[in-house]
DNA sequence: AATTGGTTCTGAACCGTTACGGTCACTTCA
DNA sequence: TGAAGTGACCGTAACGGTTCAGAACCAATT
């Protein structure tokens, strides 16, 4: 049986028809709808296909006329690689990947270079809908996914006005968690955060930047730090906040080492995110600074290796937040939106917070 | 500013030319080239475009003509949600997210649940590619994909003939590793291994069904374990080979448990992955068992956990099989195929792995 | 005066399907 | 016997673009 040797066009659901003498209709429906033809037809149909070596509907025709894509496009402006590097950003691939499996949908990750402005990928995208996972509220990726006419959902995002949205109250665990520490104390503080805009900025951040952050997260859970403090007198312009540009336990070690170089005084490091508090804690260690005797550090995310370190934390749940932003996206049964879910997080209380040296009566009452 | 009440249809390439008076093909060339109309017109079709709240030319449509779909498909049969899980997956996704990234062309994750048999989703994927990772080589899922008329690269899979292909010498490299358990002593072994076939097969597996496993990967596997023991006399035929479906940590501890309760006086248990190693090991310290004093633990991947415990393995490069794989598919410079990319391995001697209590001279020579 | 060349825009063909609204032959039922 | 179904299949019209070979125009060159 040789194989036919000049497949110049490959053979498409009209040539098949012609080949057949039946419509086009016909053919399709062999695919798509057995019971509209004879199965005697359709098994013609289906070994003539496999004879002219068609193989079924073109996809992207089919979605053309259908208009379904099949899939849904994830946005998240980084790396594309930088997804599976993160764990807080893996869980949540997780889910959403559990959502896009349950409802039978393709993800279509979405390569969006923060570097770069290159929109193009976002206008490419075949997709019914997209996912938005924490990028900066001015990024021009999330304008150009807003503009298309499809379904989104905007995860860590501040609210958009008409868009779903899928988040946790970044500000009010922040500020659970510093309450956690003024009430064991913690009066000098510093505190260590991811980027806050587009540009690098590896240094101490203004209260002014801070304010105008554009990562709707670390903006929140830093309002959330000022507010607490705030309550028990604390100026939170002279808190040092350093600010790293990539998300790594590098990052968080040199972060930690700028702000006790600028107060060493400090007797907590609260670290917005885990990866940064668990580089902090491996410089302190560096410096033989122990953890909790010598100073407090905390995190936020509540990732595994968080959790085998015994820090002190903000869990939250990434995994069931990629699932509820599928779900969101997928259970289009078009009910009044915008919708809004809000996760709810727990306080982790590790071995990595204690009161300071001197106790918080001593503080109270002096020496 | 009101907008529109009455988005009834929306805009196309079409309606827009319409209203501007222009044809069809200048509206294309405003978005595709510029340098095809003047910039005054190129201009006004722009604002129009806002106006009229036409969000471009749609991807699908122009994937139809370009027969480009700007994305590859990844099948990998399990639940997709797993590839989030298990490291060596990560990795591998990474490297292959990287790729993409280079090449500006989008991830599609295609669901193929293994459960059910529907290939649809592979059939109802718009890319220019696939890649397939670590499938059991009679899945029809991967059956669907060869037939699908688009390049693919496959991973971890035997050689299908006209098929480009990126792997390791699975066998090679695990007959190294058995090597270099021969020279310390060892004899009398027991191995954990991955699933087989699609089948679950919670128990041990026959001599049979281990050469007809379904998974290339572990196949190769056990052929060079049995390859390097046979060489110094070891009936393999003998030796408790254990099959668990899941990879966890879970179905490693559940294996080695079974293994050693066949056979106690094993002084090495070999597990096809580290993630079953790393399970054993939970398990063998459950038991009193110190590794490697008094039992030997290898495992397979060399993944960062294993690393950290120390575990005595084979690295393989999962990350750069991802990129392979990537570029392979993208730099679609229709070389000479099929190509093949195999990528080196590297035996990591951690602390794991020891003589035998009955050292190898003692075993030689006797008492 | 005719030719050449460049820019800007157009017409028509094509990409491969599926949705929609039929037609037609053949029962079934009163 | 005629009306009403029913099953099997078909024709046409989209779906929303891109592409290519020109047309029309104008300026510059021969």
């Amino acid at each position: 049986m040789a194989r036919s040797m000049h497949v110049r066009r490959p053979a498409t659901l009209a040539s098949l028809a012609a080949e057949l003498g039946v419509s086009r209709t016909t053919v399709s429906n062999a695919y798509n709808r057995p019971d509209q033809l004879s199965p005697e037809l359709r098994r013609r149909v289906l070994e003539t296909a496999r004879r002219l070596g068609y193989p079924g509907p073109d996809p992207v025709a089919r979605s053309l006329r259908t208009r379904k894509a099949g899939a849904v496009g994830l946005l998240l402006t980084e790396n594309l690689s930088y997804a599976f590097r993160d764990p807080a950003a893996i869980g949540f691939l997780e889910g959403l990947a559990l959502a896009c499996e349950d409802a039978g949908t393709g993800l279509l990750l979405v390569p969006a270079n923060p570097e770069r402005e290159d929109v193009a990928a976002v206008h490419r995208a075949g997709v019914d809908g997209f996912v938005v996972y924490s990028v900066p509220d001015d990024d021009p990726h999330l304008a150009a996914v807003l503009e298309r006419p499809v379904p989104t959902v905007v995860c860590d995002q501040p609210d958009l006005g008409n868009v779903d949205r899928v988040g946790i109250d970044d500000q009010a665990a922040m500020h659970a968690l510093a309450q956690h520490l003024i009430s064991l104390g913690h009066r000098r503080v510093g505190v260590v955060c991811m980027r806050l805009a587009r540009d690098r900025n590896d240094d101490f951040v203004t209260p002014d930047r801070q304010q105008a952050a554009h990562f709707h997260v670390q903006r929140a859970r830093l309002a959330g730090l000022a507010q607490a403090f705030a309550t028990v007198g604390v100026d939170w312009a002279t808190v040092p906040v350093a600010e790293r540009f990539d998300h790594t336990m590098a990052s968080g070690a040199s972060a930690a080492a700028q702000v006790l170089e600028r107060d060493p005084q400090i007797t907590a490091l609260i670290c917005t995110s885990d990866i940064l508090a668990l580089g902090a804690m491996a410089e302190l260690q560096r410096r033989g600074l122990r953890v909790p005797v010598d100073i407090t550090v905390t995190g936020f995310d509540g990732i595994r290796e968080a959790e085998q370190a015994g820090l002190t934390t903000v869990r939250q749940p990434v995994l069931e937040k990629g699932r509820a932003a599928g779900k969101l996206l997928l259970d289009s049964a078009e009910r009044t939106r915008p919708r809004a879910v809000t996760l709810s997080t727990e306080l982790v209380q590790g071995i990595t917070a204690a009161p300071p040296r001197g106790t918080a009566e001593e503080r109270w009452f002096g020496p």
